[in-house]
DNA sequence: GCCACGCTTTGACGCGTGTCAAGCAAGCCT
DNA sequence: AGGCTTGCTTGACACGCGTCAAAGCGTGGC
């Protein structure tokens, strides 16, 4: 809840050169700053189902918008354990942890065949010198990756498997809906174990939890198709953990 | 490793108007760019040990730099599960969420009595529109705090309870040792509770295991005093996580 | 100085989730 | 079409951590 989705009319107007909600949106530039802007932006970029977007420890250049599509972000350990850090979807942004060290702090990988703008830093950081409500939205964006991620380790630190997984499902619906997607029926794109790996669970616990709500009928599972029949049920599970909304 | 620790000569390096290890030092500002930084930083402001700096939910003016003590940010659910997202010793910036809302998405509370530079938001923006490495430093700081975030996520969702602490202690002994202190001789600030909070256990559960590093001559506990007597064992426990070492 | 309270430690026990393993369904390749 | 791979489901069991409880220790207040 204190993370706002833009409203649904806000979701038309577009960059002449893409889509990009968040980017665009709420900043209120005028026609010659939309045109710097596009300058900046650099044609998008194509990526297949299963491609790297970028690597941990890869130099970092530019932030990655989506455009289309849907992306996983993972840190990895020496030992091989893989957090999921955040599912990425259309109009938002991947990449911001790679400012500090100037090199990327995790992959992103495309989890189906999708399209990203691509944003060099530097330029961006120079054009928010000249224009500062995109200065000002950039701090704000970067803020609010903060605050999705105190979310997310409310929910790693505190809930138990059946909240986590029906914060995540809310969150994810949600989402689609502010995307003009249905809310109660979807296609997840990520399997269980990336699921898992996000919640801190294994799989079988998200594919048992999953079997547990359909059983309760509170949902619909067919494999990776969602339908949710009773929200409600799945919002009075979380009800207490309000934070835990903004996930990703 | 992937966050370096400010290298020791750097560390006596201060503003004038207050030592900020991190806001000051890599920017590299000549005399007239710290004059103007100084004027913006407020007179610095002085808490008991228990004292609120800010609530989730106020507005959200300021970031504050510790100077001197030690402080808790934590986030809570309606039902009143509490986690602790960070403690913050000198040098270090608080509030950085509250940017996205314009209100304090969490708690900041003096583990100690301390006292704080108050950085007012709009002002540092406006200001890095003229001085472009005091902006770039802000981004970088953000970024760095995605990147710890990221860590407490691996940690959370990846670790058991022994590694988990032993990162925890690793981490406080690193940045204890880069302000000047021993580092591996020191007085935890919090309580079991906070500590178990922060790691996602319950409070028996850090007790037990402070117990079970002494028992193997790691640690020696008295209380709140903590001594490391070989922290290299407890590096092995972590060796495979090595993204936890900058959780802060 | 004493008492009361908060914090910590330690034990016993139970539960939730992880682990291991088997079987199934869907999709892909040849 | 057949066989393979990959991902998912489900069961049985184990174990780490949470829960509940009691007792010890320090500290602060009066």
């Amino acid at each position: 809840m204190t993370e706002q989705t833009p409203s649904l009319h806000t979701l038309k107007v577009s960059c002449s050169n893409c889509s990009l909600r968040e980017l665009c949106l709420p900043v209120g530039l005028n026609r010659e700053e939309m045109a710097q802007l596009d300058a900046v932006i650099r044609q998008s970029r194509r990526l297949k189902r299963g491609e790297y977007l970028f690597r941990s420890g890869e130099g970092f250049r530019s932030l990655y918008a989506v455009r289309t599509g849907f992306f996983k972000t993972c840190v990895s350990s020496q030992d091989g354990r893989e957090q999921v850090t955040g599912f990425h979807m259309s109009g938002e942004l991947m990449g911001l942890d790679g400012i500090s060290a100037s090199q990327h702090g995790c992959d992103a990988i495309a989890l189906e065949d999708s399209e990203v703008c691509e944003l060099p830093f530097n330029r961006m950081e120079t054009l928010g010198r000249d224009i500062p409500s995109l200065q000002h939205h950039f701090f704000r964006l970067m803020s609010r990756e903060i605050v999705r991620d105190q979310s997310v380790m409310l929910l790693l630190g505190n809930m138990k498997a059946e909240e986590r997984l029906a914060a995540f499902l809310l969150n994810l619906s949600q989402r689609l809906a502010a995307r003009g997607f249905a809310a109660n029926d979807f296609i997840l794109r990520m399997s269980r174990e990336e699921i898992g790996s996000f919640l801190g669970l294994k799989l079988e616990t998200v594919s048992r939890t999953l079997s547990k709500f359909q059983q309760q009928s509170w949902l619909k599972v067919d494999h990776k198709h969602i339908q949710m029949l009773q929200p409600e049920a799945l919002k009075a599970l979380v009800a207490g953990c309000s934070q835990a909304n903004s996930l990703r």
